[in-house]
Parts: structure tokens; sequence; C-alpha cells
DNA sequence: TTATTTGTATTATTATAAATAATACAAATG
DNA sequence: CATTTGTATTATTTATAATAATACAAATAA
């Protein structure tokens, strides 16, 4: 599980985290069940502060995507409670997306085929978390 | 072309004007050619800051989205400048999309049928801006 | 038990960004 | 000439981001 923050970004580094996370577990780096670092193992890799990482967990914990032991730090544990309000976020966010790509150019067919890579890379890797 | 603006939104406001406006773009409802509100009609209108519009219409125009005359107002004019590095940027949003939606249970069919639509309704208003 | 580690709550402080406000100015228009 | 355009400038207020230094209850391990 690689973490990389840049400082320098104007997006927050709790987001940045945040995102890396969720994308660690889409690639199957976090796998079901799997730790995450504690807070402050994570802030001390990170270079970051413990509170900016308590944060993020909150964060993913309210999202559905870990759950806290008090104790063993965060369990990855996708849940699918906010599943319709999360759905619709994505949707509305498609809409700026798509048409952000097809003003710029890209086509149809070739937009279509990046979402496929993406959605095959994480078939594999969600298949390789029940071995 | 409906300007709609959530102040008690963690979105800033001139990112939400942005998205708004590109969005309208994309659905035909500002067609090529078409000038945009002067800055001080649309501050106005949208009952915020003049700087904060002119703010909003410089990133368009940094983006390849606007021209801006200056005794005419904003044009709309999507250029292909920038494409290739706003491609890799929404290849990258992509990612978190997907990964996001497929983890609260959103199927890879439900998901193309999504971008599907959104390209048919694009298309239609792509057509349209000819007539 | 005792000591340690966990997430978390609290409070304060600094730095940055967002938004507004009041002007002013050059360029273009009528 | 007077007006309107985008824009530059400067200042101020507000909100958020991030850090910092503690502290505490709960759980664990010695």
């Amino acid at each position: 599980m690689f973490i990389e923050l840049n400082t320098a970004s104007s997006i927050p580094i709790y987001t940045q985290l945040r995102n890396q996370i969720v994308l660690g577990i889409g690639r199957g780096e976090l796998k079901m069940g799997e730790h995450l670092p504690t807070v402050r193992q994570m802030a001390e890799a990170a270079g970051i502060n413990v509170m900016t990482v308590n944060k993020v967990y909150a964060i993913l914990r309210a999202e559905g995507f870990i759950e806290i032991d008090r104790r063993h730090g965060a369990v990855v544990c996708p849940r699918k409670e906010n599943a319709e309000a999360l759905q619709e976020k994505c949707s509305a966010q498609l809409e700026l997306l798509i048409t952000e790509s097809s003003l710029k150019g890209m086509s149809r067919e070739r937009f279509f085929a990046i979402c496929g890579e993406i959605f095959d890379r994480q078939q594999t890797a969600a298949e390789n978390a029940f071995l």
C-alpha cells in the first residue's frame, strides 16, 4: 500500500489520503478484513499529523468503507449502506466528467474503452482478494 | 441557462458556477458562439460578487471552453488545446469514480448504461446546436 | 495488577483559500 | 464624449486545512 501525498497540490491532504485508500481497496491492495496502519503509524509514514489521519478514517467509516476496532485499528470492510446516496453523487460527477471529456474530443468509444480497462483491473483484483 | 448555487455546499461557489457552465455547454443550452452574460450581469443574477464571476470566466478561458472579447463579454468556443492534460485528469477521476461505484454495488452494466444515456443526451444537444 | 497502545476528544494556533467589497483603469462601443 | 466591458488592485472577513500538545477511556499484553 503506497501512500504518496502531494503537499503542493490544491487537493487537501486528507482528501488525497482518503482517495488513495479507496483506490487501494478497489485495486485489491487492501483486502477485505485487512488492517490499515494505526493512525499514528500512518501519520508518521506519511509525514502528516495524527489528527489528519484520524479525520480520514472517520470519513471512510462514515462512507462505509472501513470499520474501526479500538484496539486493532481500522479494518477494511466495504458495506453497502449509503449506496444510493453515493451512486447519485457518482452519476452527477459522471455527467461533468463525460461533458469535459467529449468537449475535449474524446470519443464515446475511447471513453468506454477506458472504463472497461478499469473494470477489468478491479475484477481481477476482487478475485485475488479471496485467495 | 439556469444557474443555481448552493452557498451551504462545501463545494466553492466558483467551482459550482464553472461546472454548471461546462454542463450547459455539453447540454447544448449554451451553443457555440453564444455569449455568456457579462460578469456584472451574471454576478447580479446569481447574487454573488463580480470578482467571483471574473475568476470563473478566467478559469474557463484557461481551460479552453470560452474566449473573452473585451466588449461583448465571454463567448462559448470550446477549443482542443489542453486536451491531453484534461483527458489524463479525467482518467484519474474515472478510476476513483468507478471504484466507489462498484464498491457500493453498482454493476458494470448499470454503469455503462448511465454513461450511454449521458452520451446520447449530449449528441442530440450537439446536433441541435447547428440548427 | 500495571504498563502500553488504541482511537478519539479537546483546545489552540498558523496558514491558506474563498468570497466580498470598493475602486480604478485601459479598451472598445455608441 | 459617456458608457460598458474585462480586469487589476487592495483590503477585509470568513471558513477550512493542518499542525500541535495534551488527555482520556477502552482494550490489550506483560
